[in-house]
DNA sequence: CGTTCGATGCACT
DNA sequence: GTGCATCGAACGT
């Protein structure tokens, strides 16, 4: 098991969604281990892309989208959740990767206990990304780490899917024709939504 | 099954 | 002041 390195995220955007799927998200915080596998994720390419934070062009919000690939993205949104992104491409190319779901590997009964007691079957504990944040206890103090040197970082275990989802990314209201979300196909950790694109075999 | 809706804070114009 | 890359409870069918 091995850390990701730079070169990984310093490339074409839709190879490293295609890869990041199988790969470990790993946050280690005060000495405890949380992880679990990536199985669901979406693309966000340039100020072209409408649905990418960077379409406005650069501002405070979205400069590490802008930075060098391999960091993380963290931000707030609807006024309680955190979601993570990977950045990607290179610098001055504002690109990244959305983690939307993992399979709970590491530290699962203290992702149930963040998650809070109302939940849960383990699978849903991670699926959704203000979900998974909450449970890997990922916040905007984690904005600009880099995912190759810092407690948060994503590491390859040697897991690679069977199968792969491409369809239109959710939660969103333009962008919607780009079939920008893949997902391990079947896998029952997927957020809530599940993908009715076309599967491919790897 | 399905859809609707409230909670909640901040970046941006 | 507006609009979110969301979530889960509360409904309706």
């Amino acid at each position: 098991m091995e850390i990701l390195p730079a070169g990984f995220y310093a490339r074409p955007t839709l190879d490293v969604l295609e890869e990041i799927i199988g790969k470990v998200l790993v946050h280690d915080a005060r000495g405890r281990r949380v992880s679990g596998v990536i199985v669901e994720a979406e693309a966000y390419i340039g100020e072209s892309d409408p649905a990418c934070h960077a379409a406005p062009g650069p501002t405070r919000r979205n400069a590490p989208l802008y930075g060098p690939p391999g960091r993380a993205y963290v931000y707030f949104n609807y006024g309680m959740h955190h979601l993570v992104n990977a950045v990607t491409e290179r610098e001055g190319a504002p690109a990244a990767v959305l983690i939307r779901a993992l399979e709970p590997v590491d530290g699962i009964e203290f992702m149930c206990r963040r998650r809070g007691s109302t939940l849960d079957p383990r699978r849903r504990v991670c699926s959704g990304p203000g979900n998974l944040t909450k449970a890997l206890g990922i916040d905007l103090r984690q904005n600009q780490s880099d995912l190759t040197t810092s407690r948060l970082r994503i590491e390859d275990h040697g897991i690679t899917p069977d199968r792969l989802t491409w369809s239109p990314r959710i939660g969103i209201r333009v962008g919607t024709d780009r079939e920008w979300r893949c997902c391990w196909d079947g896998h029952p950790s997927l957020s809530g939504r599940v993908a009715t694109g076309r599967a491919f075999r790897r």
